[in-house]
Parts: C-alpha cells; structure tokens; sequence
DNA sequence: AGTAGCACTTAACAGCGTTAAGGAGAGTGC
DNA sequence: GCACTCTCCTTAACGCTGTTAAGTGCTACT
C-alpha cells in the first residue's frame, strides 16, 4: 500500500500499472495476486488506506458544533484527496474493504441529530457535502494534477479568445479555474448555509 | 457519435474499445484514427454530443427565477447523465469540443446576475451546483449504471450486518442507497437555499 | 492522363490485466 | 530424517488494448 500510493504520486491513475508496482517492489506482476484478487481489490485497499491516514491526519473535536464538524471532516477529506495524483477519482471508484470508516460516519451522525436534525436530515447533509466535495476535487484534479502542477490544454489565454462572444462565462471562468481553495469554501459555505436554514437549526 | 454513445449504454465505458466501436461501424479499429487524434478526442467528442442533447431536451424558460433556472438546468444535467450508461464520468473525464456550452452557461448566468447576484456569486452558483450534480450522478451510477440495474456487490442485507456496531451509520446508509430521486432533490434544495440565504435574494 | 486528397485496410508494436504451472524455502508431524 | 503442507514467488503465456506505419483503392480536379 506504501508503495502503490507512493507511486500513484508519481506516475498518477494512468501510469499506476501492476507491473510498476511490482518492479518498485522488486518482484513480478502476477506475484502481486497472491496478495489481492485483482486490481480492483488493490485500488480498494489503496482508497481505504487513504481513508486511514485522512483520519488520522483529522483532529475532530467531540465538542464541535455541527457546522464545525461538517467544514472539519469535508476539509480533512478535501486535503486527503489533493494528498495524490487522481485522488478524487481513485477514491469514488473504489470501495472501502473494512468498516473503519463508519465510525467516522457514527460520530458525525451522532453529532448532528444531536444537534437537533432528524437522522434522515443527517444522512442528507453528511451526503450531501459529501459529494460536492468529491465532485469539486474531481474537477480540481483534472485541471490541476498536483498542488503547483497544471494539466495542460488548460490555456487560460486561448479559452478567452474563443469565449469572446460570451462574456460573463469567459469572466466566469476565470473565477472558476482559479483559486480553488477559496471557491471550495464558499461553496461549501453555500451547502451549510443551506443546511442551517432548510432544517432549521443554527 | 451515434454508433458510440449507443454502444456505450450496451457495454458501458471499460467495453467501449476502438475494436467494438469499428466493428459496429463495419470497419476497422485504425479507421477512427482517420476522424479523431485519439481515444480521448472521440471521448471529448462524445460528451460535447452528450451535452447538445441535453440543451436540446431541456426546455428554459427566459421568464424562470433564478431558483427554478438552477432546478432545471441540473435535474436536466443529471438526466442526461442518467440516459447513459457510466455517463458521470464519461462526463467529468473529458472537455468539451467547441463553445456551445457557452451559450447556455451565458445565459444563466445573466438570469442570475439580473436576478441581483454578483457575477461571482453567479458562477459559485452554478459551478457549486454543477459540482454537486457530478458528484451525486457519478456515486449514483457506481452503484446503478442504468435505471433499473444495479451493480453486484452493494447487498443491503450484508452491509446492515457488518455495520451493526453502528447503528447510525447503518441506517444512513439504507437511507443513502436508495431512493435516488429524491435525495438528489434535497441536497439540490439543501444548495439553492444557502445560495439564496447567503447572498440574500429569492 | 496525371495528380491530389480522402477514407480506408493490413500488419505490427508495446503494453496491459490476468491465468496456469511450477519451484524454493520454512515449519510441522511422525 | 523424511514427507508433507503452506507461503510467496517466478516463468511463460494468453487475449486484449490503444496506436503507428505503410500501402490501397476511389473520387475529383487540372
């Protein structure tokens, strides 16, 4: 797991290949299958270990208030993704092999009916937030590979020269494919804002 | 365009092969090369085509509030998605080919501005929803590739079992898989009313 | 009649995930 | 001391993938 996600850094979803694996372990491609049954059961295990290291690298206080710990887990979960090339998408491809990540979802659950939302209002917020931010970081990372790397075909100049004709989405899109750290917050400030007048709590 | 987009709802993204899509067409495989630079190019291709259908089977009305002109535009987004087999992320893997999905997003994002946002607030707006809907659509055909369908190994029944030590996240989850339609309205209407909460307009 | 360009074929390449069969080495039971 | 089992790996191969190179008819124009 070490190794696959260190690799995944290095050569992204792509290049992530059974025989790189093995060769950076210094052993053949099919030995690989004693350990998983395929490569989907890898990648799995690669997610779940992402989601391992997420947790530990979270510190949630027990006496958050809900919005709190819904910006905490959905910021912790945005940096754990933007910690690997293709993060975004190696995680909503795959599927967590144990249970550990339902205890993360117990406490947040917990804290939020606590907090006065019925547990279908709570299930709809953690969801919710949830896939806006793997849905933005998916974004993020195709235009963005790497914290300071830029995909290329992303030519800011050229989009403007084509999108002459249009020009509040050309402006628009400046915004967008731009300072993402900023424009996830306020989405997600938009999402909590949602939440606290929908359901009615503050 | 046609021949692919309809051979991708048969055998969804992983059999969509140059070989399948030549085959289909009676002919071979290094014809395609003679009308797309490469596979992505025809992926690009496929979700631009994608897009005009859904502009073509949305109806907008010029009279919509800004709240009714976001509801559609993304239920209409996400029907389109549905209408394709692995459509999210055909979707969200590719760019689009030429500007006329432009058009549309100028146009909303003159009704929204109109209606009294900043241009800013107008693209956190749509971009926000756009992001939620990828997101959603893209988790949604993880475990339903198509309407009706759904992909082996998501058993309710084992995964009630294995979270038992976690009762609410147990029954989020029954909550979460299920009923597609309409959780997807309420993290829609979660995020149209912080949009409207937070930049003070209806 | 000759030339240019279009749309295609055949052949091949390197690389992919995966399977089958077998082998070295440690540990256990008699 | 020998046989057996289990673990972890290797070698060889399979069918498949996207992609390139080279060549082949066909049409249209000069």
């Amino acid at each position: 797991m070490d190794t696959a996600l260190r690799l995944l850094n290095e050569v992204g979803l792509e290049g992530l290949t059974l025989r790189t694996i093995a060769r950076e372990l210094d052993v053949k491609a099919p030995a690989l299958y004693w350990h998983f049954k395929d490569k989907q059961a890898l990648l799995d295990e690669m997610a779940t270990e992402m989601y391992r290291r997420m947790v530990a690298g979270t510190a949630l206080d027990p006496d958050d208030t809900w919005r709190e710990r819904l910006l905490k887990a959905n910021r912790g979960l945005r940096a754990a993704l933007l910690g690997y090339r293709d993060g975004a998408r190696v995680f909503s491809g795959s599927r967590f092999t144990g249970t550990e990540h339902a205890e993360q979802m117990e406490d947040v659950l917990r804290l939020l009916t606590a907090a006065g939302l019925t547990l279908a209002q709570a299930a709809r917020a953690t969801s919710t937030t949830y896939l806006y931010t793997l849905g933005f970081v998916t974004e993020e990372q195709g235009v963005q590979p790497l914290p300071g790397e830029r995909r290329e075909g992303y030519d800011m100049d050229e989009r403007a020269r084509l999108l002459a004709d249009f020009p509040l989405a050309a402006a628009a899109g400046a915004e967008i494919f731009a300072d993402y750290d900023r424009h996830y917050e306020e989405g997600l400030a938009l999402l909590i804002a949602g939440i606290g007048a929908q359901y009615g709590i503050d």
